[in-house]
DNA sequence: GTCTATAGGTGGATAGAC
DNA sequence: GTCTATCCACCTATAGAC
């Protein structure tokens, strides 16, 4: 009972930082994140922050991280009964993913050439896990069309593509406020990309 | 004569300045753009810029109009003798365009939500203009498809997505550094969904 | 027309008091 | 552990000397 008074403000004010970073991550992407406002969105100093983390980069690899890990959530959801449900399901994870974190599918898709942005330590091994895990899940996806095994780096890489400017053009607002049509179109979108693709 | 001295120098300030910062902008993007790297690249000091600038914003403007323009001479560029070759010729041009001015590329397509980044003033109604021209040159190359007229707006925007799908997975480094296989694939998987399209 | 000086803003990071 | 004070770097933009 000791601990009566301290309540809330406790909880380990690391959580509260990573939190606030969060926060800011998602109303502005990278450039939204800077000590001073993580901090302030907290409650305490800029500096308070360098007790929990390194320094800026490290805070950044944390949040990034979360995206990262948030993704492949979305991705391994994706199941169904039949090959064509499978594969209507990858699409709407890889979409739907873009539109409840625009700013995380932003910044591991498409803000991707280095000199640019700022990004964290090591960001590019950390992608190359999560490509690597769309590029299966993709692949796998595929077994509804019929192709043969010599098309599939190939094919891999065009449907990623295709998904990948869907996402892209939605997140820029050229499919309007209307998700479901914007998932709808996705989805046919890729079928009819296979199917071309095994005639 | 009596200029001969000055030769060079007096070459328009203003072509200089916007010179200095078309390359600024070619290395790093709008973030690479600043009056005061600007100025240091032309060797006059930044404030120098206002004389010709008002401010940072139509300096900025200059810049991206370039890029609109030469994005739109690309794509008119386009031409073929039958629909397929004419189909190719606009996405050749599309991805082109992207290979040749990645960051221009960049700031017209992907950067494209207001509150990560910065943009001169009445970016939304210029790039309206160029984006209705993909739209028509797009709808134009599809001819060589047979599509019903009510599946047009809806492809169109398919299609487009595709192209942008490739080059911005172009740009992200995901074609290696094989600009031919990738523009090879670019087309064959317009081809293929077209194709698709029309069964 | 171009300069220097300067104002006033953002940002990351450190030293040292408490 | 958290603070204030501070430094440094970079930015846009203005005032006024030359």
């Amino acid at each position: 009972m000791r601990q009566r008074g301290l309540r809330v403000n406790i909880v380990n004010l690391k959580q509260r930082i990573l939190s606030a970073a969060r926060e800011c991550f998602r109303a502005g992407g990278v450039d939204g994140v800077s000590m001073r406002r993580v901090a302030q969105r907290v409650g305490v100093s800029a500096t308070a922050i360098y007790r929990y983390y390194r320094d800026k980069d490290e805070l950044l690899e944390a949040v990034t991280e979360e995206g990262f890990a948030r993704f492949e959530e979305y991705l391994r959801r994706a199941a169904g009964a039949t090959p064509l449900e499978r594969l209507r399901s990858i699409v709407l994870a890889y979409v739907d993913f873009a539109i409840d974190h625009p700013n995380h599918y932003d910044f591991i898709f498409v803000a991707a050439r280095a000199n640019t942005r700022q990004f964290p330590r090591d960001f590019d091994e950390r992608r190359s896990v999560t490509f690597e895990l769309v590029r299966e899940q993709v692949a796998e996806g595929m077994e509804c069309g019929q192709l043969a095994p010599d098309d599939a780096p190939e094919a891999t890489l065009t449907i990623w593509a295709t998904l990948h400017g869907f996402a892209a053009l939605y997140l820029a607002g050229r499919f309007g406020t209307d998700d479901q049509r914007f998932r709808d179109l996705s989805c046919r979108a890729i079928e009819r990309l296979l199917s071309g693709m095994a005639a």
